[in-house]
Formats: structure tokens, C-alpha cells, sequence
RNA sequence: GCUCGAAUGGUGGAAUGGUAGACACGAGGGACUUAAAAUCCCUUGGCCAGUAUCGGCUGUGCGGGUUCGAGUCCCGCUUCGAGCACCA
């Protein structure tokens, strides 16, 4: 019987959507396992066949999960608000949700074809009011809670209240914008405004006036993980520095536990290694330093407070308040010059070009050690985010320091013994401290440090520092708080109005706050975001809820926030919402928390490292501390998909003909390559006609060929329109059927790498899949039977068993391919009809090649799904051989072999083999030295010269 | 500059320290066919020898080392990819 993948694969589509095969519920007599694809966004282009290769890979973990009993949670959902959509519609006025709607309906089409497992019944889609909802609810509850450092916690702004009005900030350990420090008294003094400004200042949503990446041509700002190398990550346009008030999210606040919490989780050392980059943490000391002939003290940051005798020289950030207190009169013309100047600068010319700049500011500082003074400068070197926005420069022992001094004449003292820097710094954290203080000078209590190493140097200053109370040990992160607004349409409004000034929460029960219709997509005339377009009382349902719980009389007075919440926003809880998609009373109720917990598999791409991947981890987090999340870390394991990059082909065009050259061939003439769809293209070898047909400028096209063939060249590129070179997975499905796509994608090579797609060897796998079914027909009848199976037959389905069961556990899918391949190459030679044997080969198969497992299932007289079979058992008595056939070595070199019974003891090789005929040819004139065996591989005998 | 990862035939890629190149593609040869497609069989890292005899050498980016034995482990490089990058 014709092996009929269309017919076959419309039928169990069908019949598993009608029959809910997929639908999963929480059920406690079952084991869950939750696995998870990172939701797409769904861009106007459609999947092309790099999309699915993580969908089909998590598919086949999801199905072999639920083969082994698991109740297995495998949802799909749409990243549904962003750029594009909001793009398309202000050059055409087309509605996004339009746009967004087709976008979803076409990729629902693709996705179909391909024969996941997904439960649609838990569908989310984030531009929706049910599920933003719940993204404003958790805006709202970070709204309304501070960071505990001391118990590493969120907590209800309440209780800060509470401490403010007994304490003020006595002995207060929370995470803040900025230190603030005042009593009860002057708590409870302080009026209404002034109150919530201070909340702000510790709130994990706040509303921050902070250096934001501008995007002019974008119209709104950027988080930092969207700005790449100066230009925005979308689109490429310049960012610039600007001060702005935003919502932001208090992250850095939880960047100790988004670090320790990398070592619990089973990700890649790459992803976690670029957390931890991202992250920062860095171990140093804050020092206090005096002005000199002045009141005023400031505190630096270092990790080198070893190197404070080889200070010359202080430097602050342009943007630090410092700079204004002690620039002196005499040095204020240049100090002002020096910061209009790096004002305009934007942060690409900074990175652009590292020129040395900077200002004395005619101020000394007091190194607490020595009493020397030591002059203050202002250089945009340093920067006022990070640390304090002062350092103490040390130039023999940074890079950075000494090409300041190198540049401005100040003078360098080295540290270390034995390092020259007459040339460059000595930046390494290893050799033994000397000048410290340099012979005969005077220093507080006699401190010295000559002769220790470096890391014991280190830790003395700490000490030294932390017990004199001239400092602290402090660790810095580099992690900065994330900006939360948006200056676009397409995205979650906020649920946040204005009362003098001061922003407040929509109440819990007016959520959500729905998107608004506006008039056009773009900024208002005044500057304001689009949503400034919207008739104000057009946002009727807003508007009212405001009015009838706030028991405000007039909501026009009070105005509502403009901006929209960022992407990562809605992307940051979707995994959770999966557990219970429908609920309306909350994100997700406490039985299906408890039940899936966290996500056991999660399979998405490396490029959110930085982004989603730290988001969601941080909002998971404070999910959990308010009690919603049940575990501290929403993914357990998680695994990264390679790109599938495109593999252009191309032709070659006679200058100015209309005649083309083959591959071989082009070097003997004068010609131009350029893009041919690779649609037309098969194994490199041009489709001429298709070619004619392509476009009409090549129809009376010419060519030259090469064996009669016209050859194309290629290159691996991005997979774009522009180079003619995407291939849709709805060509492959109809050309091949949808399991030899899926079996092929994961054939590729291994999962987490990047490779070219190449269509040129998907014939083996619809070869395969082909010679599979072959096994249970003979011409038109099924030729299975209840025969008992042959040992060759158990000793092959043993060995694939073994080898799937395996490889599936370590998602490396090609090399269990390939043991099918050998399985069913073997089953057919050994002609084998066994019932027993070919249904398990089914069901090993059922996780890679659904559609065709489920009709052999069925032909096979099974009843219910292929998908609830149960996985085979490996038996290891299967694969036991009477013989073993060990290769006998000469010092490490492979001569010949030999066949032992399998239960000959190690003595009994070895006694046989050095009787054995051939190796008494290899002893002539030798010396046995010693003999190796190693059980069921091999004999090594080392031999030398008599 | 720092951190992480990778390097194996014409191609994609296999190899718990134990016969390197599984499996697949491509290529070459053959069978069937009027022919093509499809299918099946053989060969396929390189060099040499040989086909009456199932043979030899070499080979996993480069240079060392450990080991009876290294693609695999260690040290030092080269190249490529990724991340961070004036973070004190």
C-alpha cells in the first residue's frame, strides 16, 4: 500500500482537534511535566522553517513525556503586542489588533499543519483584555511594595509607612532610588506630595526622572537590552541620552537573587554566563574622602582599596551633583565648558571614539591614609550610574586611569613589585605589594600593606577601612533598574491617573483598563504619546470606573498616563497565565499553581539573555513574594534552539546580457552574481523554466551549462525576503508531508546549534519514512502478524529502545533518528512480521512522526490514540550475544580480532589471546609487558624490544 | 580587553579515554527500464599496493604533554562564533 501522507495527515488533524487529544487537566494522580515554548510575535511574513525547529523539538519531549505517564502541559500562545503592527498602521491606517488578528490567523494555519501537541484550549494572546489584565494587576502590586535587603523580600508599601511613622529610616534596609534619611518627626511633617515622593523613592514600579535611551525616530524610549551598539535594536536608529520621567521596575533590587539563582537552575553555562555579565556583581569597598579646607566629604567606590597609597589623582562623572559643589571659582569657565561639551556628545561618539578628556576641578581631596592632597577632575570616563560617580584613580594599576594621567601629566606610582609601567598599567590582581607607604612616609596607625599579595592586601584595607569607619565593604551590580514606559500605541495601557501631580492605581476591581480607539497612530501634536489622540472620553469604560470608586467627581481634571507598557511586559508572566487561562478572578488560582508549579522544559532562542530571560525571572520573583508564583525560578531547564539561517543560491549574469553562466564555468567570463529564489532551486541545480517563469525580464533568458545542467553557487545568509532565500514549512509539509518535515528539522544536527537550511537532504527522510511503512504491507495487504519475534528482531527493537530512550533525554534527536533508520533498514532485510516488535517501533516513533504512527496504529486494529500507548521496556537480555568480538591491540594499534563467549573472565581472554596463533606472530623478538582488557572492547597487549 | 563556546571527509554531522568518520546528503559505478522518474545493489577521508591473498602508511585546526591507548584529558597557540565592554 502507497504510503498516502496527505490523506493520512488531514485525517488525524482532524481527528485530534475533534477529539481534544491534546486538552490537559490538572489531575493529582499524574505526575505533571510542563513544557514551554517561547510564544512568537506574530510578524506579517509568516513561519518560515527556522520557526518551528524548537516547537518540533519540545513537541517530541512533550509526547515522549506523556508515552512515560506524565500528565504533560504543552501550551501556545502569541507575543502579540509590538513594533511592526503599530508600524504598518501609520503608514496605512490599518488597526493593529487588524493586522495582529490576520498575523495570528496565518500563523495558527502554519502551525496546524505541522502536528504539535498543543493544548489551543489554554491559548493566550497578550493584547487581549483577559490576559492584560493580569499584566496591570502585577504593574499595580509592584506599585504598591517596597524591597526588604534585610529579609530579601517584597513587602506591602504599608508596612514602610508604618516603619517611616514610628522610625523614619533608623535602621531601615530597603532598596532605593537614592539614600534618604529623616525621622518620625519629619516623616509626619511632610504633606501629602511630599510623602509620595518619598514612597517613590522605594517602590518596586516607580515613577523615576533617570537617563533614558531616547529614540527620535521611534518616538519613545528603550529599555537597555533593545539599544545595540547606539542604535536601537528595531529599525537602527540612533538612541541619545536623555533625562526623562518614566515608570521603571525596581530590578536591580533583585539582582543578588537573580544571581544566586542561576546555580539552581539546569540552563547552559553560556545563557547563564551572560546573566551573570548582565548582572555585574562586583565585590568592593566605598571610602569616604575629605575636601580639603572644606566640610564636604564624598565616598568612592573600588574593588582595588589595596591601591590607595598609588592614588594621584580623583575623578567624577560630568552628571554627579559633586561637580558644581568644588569646581572653584578660578576653574568654573572651564569646568562649564567641559559640560556643555560632553553633554552633546551622545553615547555612540563616546564608544565611537576614546579620546582622553577632562577638567581639573581646582578642588583637592584628603586621602585618608597619607593626609596628601590629591587634585579633583571631572572626565566622562567615569559614569554616574555606576558606583558612587567618583572614583579614586590609581594609574599604575588601570588602564583607563593611567591614560588620563599619561594624557594630563599626573604622576604614577606603582603598587607592585617587579611591574613596569613605564609603558602601560599593571591591571593583573597578582604579585606582592610594595610603596605601601612608600619608605619613611607617615600613615594613619602606622597602616602599611608592603609585602602582602595583592588579595591579602585587599582584604586588610577592608578591614582596616570597615573598622575605622572610614568606609564599608559594599557589593555594586552593574544590573540597572528597567524603564517601563513606552511613547506608543500598540501595547498595555497603564492603570495609573494623575492627582496633583502625584500618580495613583486604578482600583484592583476596575481592571483592565482597556486600549483606547485613537484617531491616528502617532504622536499628538503637543508631544504627548498616541494615546493623547484618544478622545479623552472616549476612554468611557476608564473614565467611569475612576469615577464611581474613587468617587471623583470630574475624571477630566485628572489626567491618565499616555504611555504603554513595554514588550517584555506581557512576555514576563505568560507561563503562569498558561496554568489557568481562563480564570477572571485572578492570574491563576492556588490549585493550578500548586499543581504545574514551574516550567520543567523551556525551549526558545539565546537572544533573550538579556531580556525576556531576566525579566521573567525578576517578575516571577516578586510573584512569588507576594504568594502568586509557587517557586522562586519559573524555568527549570531550559534549552536554545539554533537560528536556522537561509542558504542563498545564486546565478550568474553575463555583463549586461541577458544570459547566464553555471557555476563551474562563471570564472572564464566577466560576470554579475545575484539572487535566485532557492524555490527554484533543487540541489543546486537550477529549474530552467521555473527561472523563465520567475520574472518576466528572464523569460527569453540564455544560458550556459555545464553537463547540461545549470549549476548554482550559494552562500549562508539571514534567511530574508530580500535574498530570494526563505523557505516556508507549508511547502515542505505539502511537498513531503509534515512528519518528514519534523523528522528532517531535527535531523539537521543538534538543536542548540545554528546551521544554514539546506533542503538538499530532506529526501533521506522522506525515503525513511517510506521504507517504514513498507515494513507492514506486503503490496496491498497488511502483512503484520501474531508471530512470535525472531531474536534478531528483539536484539534490533532492544537496541533502538535503549538508543531513543537515551537520546531523547539528552534532546539529541539526530543521532536517534539515524538509530531508526538503521532499525527498520534491519527489521526489513530480517523480514520481520511480528505484531510485538513493529507496534512498539510504532509508538518509539509516535514522539517524531505522529501523523503516519497514529494511522499504522489504527491499521493495526488499536484502539484509542497512539498518544496514550505506553513507551517500550528495554530489556537488556535481548541484546546479550552468545560471542563477543574483542579487536586485539600492539601497544596501542589495532591488529585483528578475535571472538570470545560471552562469559569468559578477563584471565581467560588474556590466557586465550596470547596463545592464539596471530598473536604469537606479533611476540617474535618481543617482550610482553603487560596486557589491558577491557570488557566488550578491546585487548591491548604493550610490548617492547627483547 | 575580559568571559564563554567551537574547530572531524565534497556537505550536514556520529563517536561512556578503547577498531575515527555511524546515519544522511552529494558524487561515481551497476541492475531494472525504449527512456526518464522511482526502486534496489556496490564504491566513496587521503596516499600507495592489489584484486588468486581479506594489504600497508597516513589522518580529527597547530605545537607540546599525560596514558598501554587521546577527536576525547592537561598546558601553550591559531582561527571562527557568541556575550559584555570606559562598570573603577
Amino acid at each position: 500500500m502507497e504510503y498516502n501522507f496527505k490523506e493520512i495527515e488531514k485525517k488525524w488533524r482532524q481527528a485530534w482537534a475533534e477529539r481534544g487529544t491534546y486538552r490537559v487537566k490538572e489531575d493529582a494522580e499524574k505526575e505533571k511535566f510542563y513544557v514551554l515554548n517561547m510564544f512568537p510575535y506574530p510578524s506579517g511574513a509568516g513561519l518560515h522553517v527556522g520557526h518551528p525547529l524548537g516547537y518540533i523539538a519540545s513537541d517530541i519531549y512533550a509526547r515522549y513525556k506523556r508515552l512515560r505517564g506524565y500528565n504533560v502541559l504543552n501550551p501556545m500562545g502569541y507575543d502579540a503586542y509590538g513594533l511592526p503592527a503599530e508600524q504598518y498602521a501609520i503608514q496605512t491606517g490599518q488597526h493593529p489588533a487588524k493586522t495582529t488578528e490576520q498575523n495570528i490567523a496565518r500563523y495558527r494555519e502554519q502551525l496546524d499543519k505541522i502536528g504539535f501537541c498543543f493544548d489551543w484550549s489554554r491559548e493566550v494572546r497578550t493584547c487581549e483584555p483577559n490576559y492584560y489584565h493580569w499584566t496591570q494587576w502585577a504593574f499595580r502590586r509592584m506599585f504598591n511594595s517596597f524591597y526588604c535587603n534585610s529579609c530579601q523580600q517584597a513587602q506591602p508599601i504599608e508596612k514602610l509607612v508604618e516603619a517611616f511613622e514610628q522610625n523614619g529610616t533608623a535602621g531601615l534596609d530597603v532598596a532605593g532610588s537614592e539614600e534618604l534619611n529623616f525621622t518620625a518627626e519629619e516623616w509626619k511633617a511632610m504633606s501629602d506630595v511630599q510623602q509620595q515622593e518619598v514612597l517613590m523613592n522605594y517602590r518596586i514600579a516607580y515613577l523615576g526622572e533617570t537617563m533614558v535611551n531616547w529614540c527620535p525616530q521611534l518616538g519613545t524610549v528603550l529599555a537597555n537590552d533593545e539599544v545595540v551598539d547606539g542604535v536601537s535594536e528595531r529599525g537602527g536608529y540612533p538612541v541619545v541620552q536623555k533625562k526623562m520621567k518614566q515608570w521603571c521596575l525596581r530590578v536591580s533590587a533583585y539582582a543578588g537573587r537573580l544571581l544566586t539563582g542561576l546555580e539552581t537552575i539546569d540552563w547552559t553555562d553560556s545563557i547563564k554566563e551572560t546573566q551573570r555579565n548582565w548582572i555585574g556583581r562586583s565585590e568592593g569597598t566605598e571610602m569616604q574622602f575629605r575636601v580639603k579646607d572644606s566640610d564636604i566629604e564624598f565616598t568612592i567606590f573600588t574593588t582595588r582599596a589595596d591601591t590607595i597609597f598609588g592614588v594621584t589623582f580623583m575623578v567624577l562623572a560630568p552628571e554627579s551633583e559633586l561637580v558644581a559643589q568644588l569646581t572653584t571659582p578660578e576653574q568654573k569657565a572651564d569646568v562649564d565648558a567641559y559640560l556643555e561639551a560632553t553633554k552633546k556628545r551622545t553615547e555612540r561618539e563616546r564608544i565611537a571614539d576614546r579620546k582622553v578628556t577632562g577638567v581639573f576641578t581646582g578642588s583637592y581631596a584628603v586621602n585618608p591614609f597619607t593626609g596628601e592632597a590629591i587634585p579633583i577632575w571631572v572626565s566622562d570616563y567615569v559614569l554616574a550610574g555606576y558606583g558612587t560617580g567618583a572614583i579614586m584613580a590609581v594609574p599604575a594599576h588601570d588602564s583607563r586611569d593611567y591614560a588620563f594621567a599619561r594624557h594630563f601629566n599626573l604622576p604614577i606610582i606603582p603598587l607592585v613589585e617587579g611591574a613596569d609601567v613605564s609603558e602601560e598599567s599593571f591591571d593583573a590582581k597578582e604579585g606582592t605589594v610594595m610603596n605601601s607607604p612608600v619608605a619613611g612616609k607617615e600613615t594613619l596607625h602606622g597602616f602599611s600593606l608592603n609585602g602582602l599579595s595583592i588579595k591579602e592586601a585587599i582584604a586588610a584595607t577592608k578591614e582596616f577601612v570597615t573598622k575605622h569607619g572610614m568606609g564599608r565593604v559594599k557589593v555594586n551590580y552593574r544590573l540597572r533598574d528597567a524603564i517601563f514606559s513606552r511613547q506608543r500605541y500598540w501595547g498595555e495601557p497603564f492603570p495609573v491617573y494623575y492627582k496633583n501631580g502625584m500618580p495613583q492605581m486604578v482600583p484592583e476591581e476596575c481592571l483592565p483598563i482597556e486600549l483606547p480607539e485613537v484617531s491616528k497612530f502617532l504622536p499628538t501634536e503637543t508631544g504627548e504619546p498616541p494615546l493623547g489622540n484618544a478622545d479623552y472620553w472616549a476612554w468611557d469604560t476608564v473614565a467611569c470606573k475612576v469615577v464611581e470608586n474613587s468617587r471623583i467627581d470630574n475624571i477630566s481634571v485628572f489626567p491618565l498616563e499616555l504611555s504603554t507598557m513595554p514588550g517584555f511586559a506581557g512576555s514576563s508572566a505568560y507561563y503562569l497565565r498558561y496554568m489557568d487561562s481562563h480564570n477572571e478572578k485572578a492570574l491563576l488560582s492556588a490549585e493550578a499553581a500548586d499543581y504545574w508549579k514551574e516550567v520543567d522544559l523551556y525551549v526558545g532562542g539565546s537572544e533573550h539573555a538579556t531580556g525576556h530571560l531576566i525579566y521573567s525571572r525578576f517578575w516571577n520573583k516578586f510573584l512569588h513574594d507576594i504568594g502568586v508564583s509557587k517557586v522562586e525560578e519559573p524555568f527549570r531547564k531550559l534549552v536554545n534552539q539554533g537560528m536556522i539561517q537561509g542558504r542563498s543560491n545564486f546565478v550568474y549574469r553575463l555583463k549586461d546580457t541577458n544570459t547566464f553562466v553555471s557555476l563551474g564555468l562563471k570564472d572564464n567570463y566577466d560576470v554579475t552574481p545575484l539572487h535566485v529564489d532557492v524555490n527554484i532551486v533543487q540541489n543546486d541545480v537550477l529549474d530552467i523554466e521555473a527561472f523563465k517563469a520567475w520574472r518576466p525580464e528572464y523569460a527569453d533568458a540564455e544560458f550556459i551549462l555545464e553537463d547540461d545542467k545549470y549549476i548554482c553557487g550559494w552562500a549562508v545568509e539571514k534567511m530574508s525576503k530580500s535574498m530570494y532565500n526563505v523557505v516556508n514549512p507549508d511547502m515542505i509539509v505539502e511537498k513531503y508531508g509534515a512528519d518528514t518535515l519534523r523528522l528532517y528539522e531535527m535531523f539537521l544536527g543538534p538543536i542548540n546549534q545554528s546551521k544554514p537550511w539546506d533542503s538538499n537532504g530532506i529526501d533521506g527522510c522522506a525515503r525513511f519514512l517510506r521504507k517504514a511503512w513498507g515494513l507492514f504491507f506486503d503490496k496491498e495487504n497488511l502483512a503484520v502478524t501474531d508471530v512470535e519475534p525472531s531474536k534478531e528482531n528483539l536484539k534490533t527493537l532492544h537496541k533502538l529502545i535503549k538508543k531513543v530512550t537515551e537520546d531523547i533525554e539528552e534532546f539529541s534527536y539526530n543521532t536517534s533518528i539515524s538509530a531508526f533508520m538503521i532499525a527498520v533498514s534491519e527489521l526489513s532485510s530480517q523480514k520481520c512480521r511480528s505484531r510485538e516488535v513493529l507496534q512498539q517501533l510504532v509508538v518509539l516513533l509516535a514522539p517524531f512522526a505522529p501523523h503516519i504512527c497514529e494511522e499504522l496504529w489504527h491499521i493495526m486494529g488499536n484502539e484509542g490514540s497512539v498518544c496514550d500507548a505506553q513507551w517500550p521496556v528495554f530489556d537488556e537480555a535481548h541484546l546479550k550475544e552468545d560471542n563477543v568480538t574483542l579487536s586485539v591491540s600492539f601497544n596501542g594499534k589495532t591488529r585483528f580480532t578475535l571472538d570470545f563467549p560471552t562469559t569468559a573472565t578477563k584471565e581467560e581472554i588474556e590466557a586465550a589471546t596470547l596463545a592464539s596463533e596471530q598473536t604469537q606472530r606479533y611476540l617474535e623478538g618481543m617482550q610482553v609487558v603487560k596486557i589491558i582488557v577491557v570488557p566488550g572492547r578491546i585487548v591491548n597487549i604493550v610490548l617492547k624490544n627483547k
